[in-house]
DNA sequence: GTGAAAGCGCTAACAC
DNA sequence: GTGTTAGCGCTTTCAC
């Protein structure tokens, strides 16, 4: 079975009885082509099924109609969120939405290279992604427009949450019901990049605490691996721990049930002897009862998208885009894992 | 910030004072350049940052290195789990792949049209999506390599699981606690197309009942979007009718929790007032203790990723590759949420 | 071992 | 309103 040859623009000219501009011009919808003829070339590239080459268009107009995506990993239920956000105001937008994993990437060539991914795109969606300063010089010497969603930052448009404030909200939640021994989950970055959600939120927990005259205590602050086996397996490390808090602040919905499941495990009591509070009202977490700071990731991804799209847009008249950066609002919502103190 | 102009292979012909011919063999490694040539080409390369044009490589040499997923949406889990395991092994052997769900391309069109979206790629992966005849001819006239997951049917490669069985795994492990009165929420198929999952298990849903003496109740057959809150509001609706099951198989997980959620809000108990068993092993399913009957979702986008790598070879080669069938093993995992009948 | 030159399929001036 | 032609940046014969 060999691929038939594929039908070219000279196909469609050469049996239209025109040249390959008129045709190019029809079919794009260009003036300065007598309607008869118009309907002449759709009619008969219909017919033929021509479509053209993605390929030479590209290299002939310059443009590649491509959008990159890059995320860490395909695993969390907060990228596919994203994802599906941005792809669709993409491929509505006439964009192809090329996918990456840094995670893949890396493991691939050790390193990071965005610069030549992005290359063949004309806009780049970073998601949770902190650059190297070395990449992100490449990066703007190559010149597609970008924006980050989530903790990625650079001298680019951006959406994302207040992760301070997202932390200070869980935090004097817990604070108000009375706990004053806070345990923190924090997410694990794995990746050699600068990534700065867990950071910001660490800064806004610690801010809640000292406003409450709380000290923060080292011991109860821990790393966990943003899924939720992560929250497994460092809840159980807590319990091992002599003196545990009566209370979590974990930095994902993932995480925080995984440690709800642990603690179940052992014959313990959610809220009754653990309060516990995640991030971003994971769509399971309705049904676990976990009382979480909401954020609408799917409007990440939407926002992103349209940021890059006008992005793109100026970019392709020379102007130059002013990287604004959108704080999407969040909310407590609270369930049945939080109760007052004792 | 005028983007800088791109270096393109002239460049490096000039400064390394040979042909372009040369630079284009030197650098990917093809035969008959001299040793020194060849590392002070690579060298001049590196320093002026030089990256083929990718649309000119793919004109030139008529490949495009570049595979296409669809996937119906990017909202379950399920979806993003075949796209992690095929992503990494697609970038690992060099590819892009292309993201499409086939739902925003069918709010754009009004139809689903697969063909001209693949014909950029040099394969295609469809996760759980049936074609119509007609779009399958064009697609094949188009000529690129195709492997299908989970129910995508035709004339190509695929990895699934047996879905007949997997429900007969489910519906016999509940008829074996003593249910005889078994609900089942089908996965709805929104999309026009022939997905065959929900068709296959539930022949396999039949197959157990009528082995067991029970002739099924078509009001039993409820339609479930399949989501969390899918589950949620056709449980409300089962409790709405007269004379309930006992048990309950949910043909994902999703579906299972959210009915899971509503059976427990309306102030009933699982497993004493209900057994319920899923399909999948949703990330999330244990720790709701969620019985269910447990899939390698992302072994099967793995796998599907390797087919398609061996078919383009093949099809390099002229090869016509056979469409093997391959079946991944399915298990039952037993947690709480079935329980023996009253 | 290397270079010249002819495309790949399309777009974009520029003529007419 | 339409056609001619020169590229876009690369690969690939085919000479040398």
């Amino acid at each position: 079975m060999t691929p038939r040859r594929p039908v070219t623009i000279d196909d469609v000219a050469r049996t239209a009885g025109v040249s390959v501009a008129t045709v190019s011009r029809a079919l794009r919808g260009l003036p300065n082509v007598a309607p008869a003829t118009r309907l002449r070339v759709e009619e008969i590239a219909a017919k033929l099924s021509y479509r053209p080459d993605p390929s030479a268009t590209r290299l002939a107009s310059g443009r590649s109609r491509t959008v990159a995506m890059a995320v860490p990993h395909l695993g969390s239920w907060y990228f596919s969120q994203v994802m599906a956000g941005a792809e669709r105001v993409l491929t509505e937008a006439g964009y192809d939405v090329q996918l990456f994993t840094t995670e893949t990437v890396r493991a691939r060539s050790g390193q990071l290279p965005i610069a030549p991914i992005a290359q063949r795109a004309e806009g780049l969606i970073l998601v949770n992604i902190g650059l190297p300063d070395a990449e992100l010089d490449s990066l703007t010497s190559v010149g597609p427009a970008i924006v980050g969603v989530g903790g990625t930052a650079g001298p680019f448009a951006s959406v994302r949450v207040d992760d301070v404030a997202v932390a200070e909200l869980a935090v004097d939640h817990l604070l108000g019901l009375g706990h004053r021994r806070i345990a923190l989950f924090e997410l694990l970055n794995d990746a050699p990049i600068h990534f700065d959600v867990p950071d910001e939120r660490r800064r806004g927990y610690h801010n809640a605490l000292r406003r409450a005259g709380i000290e923060p205590e080292t011991a109860l602050e821990l790393v966990a691996h943003g899924s939720v086996e992560g929250g497994r397996v460092t809840m159980a490390y807590l319990l091992a721990q002599p003196d545990p808090p009566s209370a979590i602040f974990a930095m994902s919905d993932e995480i925080a049930s995984g440690a709800l499941q642990t603690i179940r495990e052992r014959g313990l009591r959610v809220p009754e002897d653990f309060s516990i509070i995640g991030v971003d009202d994971h769509e399971f977490s309705a049904v676990l009862g976990l009382t979480t700071v909401q954020q609408d990731v799917t409007q990440h991804g939407v926002m992103a998208a349209r940021l890059l799209l006008d992005e793109m847009e100026q970019t392709q008249r020379g102007h130059k885009p002013e990287p604004v950066r959108y704080n999407v609002p969040i909310a407590l919502r609270k369930r049945t894992t939080t109760a007052p103190f004792r």
